[in-house]
DNA sequence: TAAATTAACAGTAATAATTCTCATTATTGA
DNA sequence: TCAATAATGAGAATTATTACTGTTAATTTA
């Protein structure tokens, strides 16, 4: 756990966005400004194998992270890109699932899509 | 309707899997060999955006693009990235879900995730 | 402690999916 | 027919991400 691995958790943890990497660098850049965009990313890859992190999949161009470990359901702004959390419980679990297409499952994501309040009010008619 | 669009929508239609974009670029080049990858692009676009075809923002790193306009349920392989329909539906509908997260919610993607068939058997233990 | 080893670093180059540019070709419709 | 419009092919540009290359810092061992 180097200074530049715990800046990089704190951080994340500290946010109830879901940033980029891009958007990490910037807020890690803040505590150690000559840290450089190469190990943002090594270090979230990294972070995110031990299981310390989540690295997001969510529709959109850029991977974005939650450094909330808890399952939970995403909303994301189909204007402006931004993630939130989604208060509602999937009522599929895992076990229910009849999983009579030959595939292991492992997991899923359950993801919403919409307009952020602030696009909704920005929006042209 | 241009003969590249038609040919491009009426590959996607005869195929269950859910190519990208250079896999249908492929498909298409048995056709129209003079295709262009830029032609292809553009007009998944489009076509897209006409409701014709739909855009599989499912994760990964490449887009994915579908000829069934159903609303269905994926799974992707987390070992070889392949994408199938997965026969279960959601029992949230959209109605249903309390939105009082400010957000005007426009759709959802459920997507599972797991080991192929395939990817499953070649497992090294 | 001092040398050797290891791991992570900063900076930069490479990769790959996608988008953009532009000259050319095809299509439309008065 | 023929001007106006739209789409194309080829390739360059963009951009998120990954890989590489010395360099530096930390850790281990003699
Ligand atoms: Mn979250
Ligand atoms: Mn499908
Ligand atoms: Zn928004
Ligand atoms: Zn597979």
């Amino acid at each position: 756990m180097t200074r530049q691995r715990r800046v990089i958790l704190e951080e994340l943890r500290k946010v109830r966005s879901h940033p980029t990497a891009d958007e990490i660098y910037q807020m890690a850049r803040k505590h150690l400004p000559r840290i450089s965009l190469g190990t943002v990313y090594r270090n979230l890859e990294v972070l995110s194998d031990q299981g310390l992190i989540k690295k997001l999949d969510v529709s959109g161009d850029r991977s974005r992270f939650d450094g909330d470990l808890t399952e939970h359901v995403h909303i994301r702004c189909i204007v402006c890109g931004r993630v939130d959390d989604f208060p509602v419980r999937p009522a599929v679990t895992l076990p229910e699932i009849n999983n009579d297409c030959g595939y292991e499952i492992g997991g899923f994501v359950l993801e919403f899509s919409g307009q952020c309040p602030q696009c909704k009010k920005a929006e042209v008619c």
